[in-house]
DNA sequence: GGAACATTTAAGTAAATTCTAAAGTATTAT
DNA sequence: ATAATACTTTAGAATTTACTTAAATGTTCC
């Protein structure tokens, strides 16, 4: 019960990581979900508890299943922190980087 | 003392990204990056340990400070995994995805 | 040499994370 | 109504994380 929707959080488990890989192909209940992991179901539905708070995954009742869907909305704040430095090693490339940094 | 260079990990503690952008503008010593924090030089020393196992950083010494720098490099392993998920919210402001996901 | 400085490492603690097993809640089937 | 299904939630253990304070290391200054 974390109030604080914490993007990079929750995108730094791999099994997340995974869980969201999965998600981009369809929507999917729980129970398929879970079938290509290594852990217990409920472990598998806590980590999609994580990812729902972080607004990362939609979640939609369709009789007793859950059908999960990715929203992949919330990773544009990893892009534009990642924009920030993406510069950095396009510079590197080119060499502009190292002018621009020897000359403040 | 762990072994696997976790660059997700890495950034995902709010006070690493700062630091992350702090050393974005120069190469700095630790007395001057702590400063900036509202915690114990040992602890900024500690988070500088991580991201530096992360390869997120470089560190060099100098007489006797230790002059952190930022090595972006491996926050391409981040770009390239979110690469991944680009499309997905282009796609919806274009209206292109709607279509592919509807048409598969 | 010894004191002051810059930083790391070690030791310990509190809180958060990740999991399992078990119990609880809906929904569908018989 | 009962049983089975699909899932979530709770409770608890094991691990990891994020700190603090204190001790240890290396470097310069006197």
């Amino acid at each position: 019960m974390d109030a604080t929707p914490d993007v990079f959080g929750a995108i730094s488990a791999p099994a997340r990581r995974e869980l969201l890989h999965m998600l981009a192909s369809r929507e999917m209940p729980v129970l398929e979900i879970a079938e290509s992991f290594d852990m217990t179901l409920s472990a598998v539905s806590q980590h999609l508890g994580v990812l729902r708070q972080a607004g990362l995954v939609r979640q939609r009742k369709d009789g007793r299943q859950r059908l999960y869907s990715l929203n992949p909305e919330p990773l544009q704040e990893v892009a534009s922190w990642l924009s920030y430095y993406e510069p950095f090693w396009t510079d590197k490339l080119t060499g502009l980087g190292k002018f621009l940094e020897e000359n403040p």
